[in-house]
DNA sequence: GCAGTGACTAGTA
DNA sequence: ATACTAGCCACTG
């Protein structure tokens, strides 16, 4: 059994941070473990139902405001839809409002 | 240990 | 506005 990293755990930690109908992009969460983007998209994808369920990943979007696409789509869509539960709106592109962004306040 | 890959970002053309 | 390139760091073979 491999054990997370503590940067995973950190990564993980923010995540679980972010409120309700809130969103934040992989590179805010990046500067913030002090480590590249991609390892946070790594982290989120090592999240698996059951491991760590409690975990917001759907949250987590690009610096675009937009959902990435992963594997075949299907969680893409899945996160899109969540995202919308929880009152999140999107623009007509399947961006995210400005106003939604949790870190914060863009000019 | 090296090479390839990846749910990214920022810069340049 | 889009397209391509380079940088980023961790995981797998």
């Amino acid at each position: 059994m491999s054990e997370i990293c503590r940067l995973y755990k950190s990564i993980y930690e923010i995540t679980d941070q972010v409120p309700y109908g809130k969103v934040i992009s992989y590179g805010q969460i990046a500067r913030m473990v002090g480590c590249g983007a991609r390892q946070v998209g790594y982290a989120m994808a090592a999240l698996k139902s059951g491991s760590h369920p409690d975990i917001p990943w759907q949250r987590v979007i690009n610096s675009q405001g937009k959902v990435s696409v992963h594997g075949d789509g299907i969680g893409n869509a899945m996160q899109l839809e969540l995202l919308k539960e929880e009152g999140v709106q999107f623009d007509s592109e399947g961006r995210v409002s400005d106003s939604s962004a949790w870190w914060v306040a863009k000019p």
